[in-house]
DNA sequence: AACAAGATTAACT
DNA sequence: GTTAATCTTGTTT
């Protein structure tokens, strides 16, 4: 089984290639973001507890979802000691069960861009608001090892403006089902050295 | 009370 | 490359 209690990341290069199932729909991870906790300013730990972010800092082994623009609901396994408010972004990944239900919620979507990026991965695997908090194996999602990837890529994160150093995205170099990276337009230091 | 920003996406030009 | 869609939270008035 994987370790949990391990910080983001560390934990999140071994997601990658692990099985994901809700319900019917079991996804093979792809693309993977680590969010280390209060101490990083990019996380939506950073601000410290807050009734949104309650369900981040409830422990390993649980859902933490939320809302972005509005639109998109994205999922996080939250990881670590309770109280670090450390999780990993699930960012892409390819659907390898329940394609049916997965095409419906995505009409006219190719097979391999079902679950990609984070919003998307959201939607097909159904969440809601609801399902943060929702424990891993029990309310929620189950996670089991699956075939280890090929290899393993590492990059800044999508999106994120702060700790643009840190090479905290982590992909399956090669897999079509891997969201293309968009910096964040407010980097201001140099991040040619990527 | 009003406002701006956001771990995004898809549809434009 | 630009922009609309949509809503929650934190910040400012």
């Amino acid at each position: 089984m994987i370790d949990l209690t391990a910080d983001a990341e560390a934990l999140a290069p071994r997601l990658l290639g692990c099985l994901l199932r809700q319900d019917e729909v079991v996804l093979r991870l792809t693309e993977v973001e680590a969010y280390s906790g209060r101490d990083d300013l990019a996380a939506h730990a950073a601000i410290g507890p807050r009734p949104r972010t309650r369900a981040l800092f409830a422990g390993p082994g649980i859902l933490y979802c939320y809302l972005s623009h509005g639109i998109h609901i994205c999922g996080n396994i939250v990881c670590g000691l309770p109280g670090r408010g450390s999780a990993v972004l699930l960012r892409a990944g390819e659907v390898v069960a329940g394609l049916e239900i997965a095409r419906e919620r995505r009409p006219g979507v190719p097979d391999v861009a079902l679950a990609r990026g984070p919003g998307n991965l959201g939607r097909v695997m159904g969440w809601t608001l609801a399902d943060s908090g929702a424990r891993l194996g029990q309310d929620g999602p189950v996670l089991a090892s699956g075939e280890p990837p090929s290899g393993i890529a590492s990059g800044p994160r999508v999106g994120v403006s702060v700790a643009h150093q840190r090479p905290w995205r982590f992909w399956i170099p090669g897999d079509p089902t891997v969201s293309a990276y968009r910096r964040s337009p407010r980097v201001v230091t140099d991040d040619r050295a990527w």
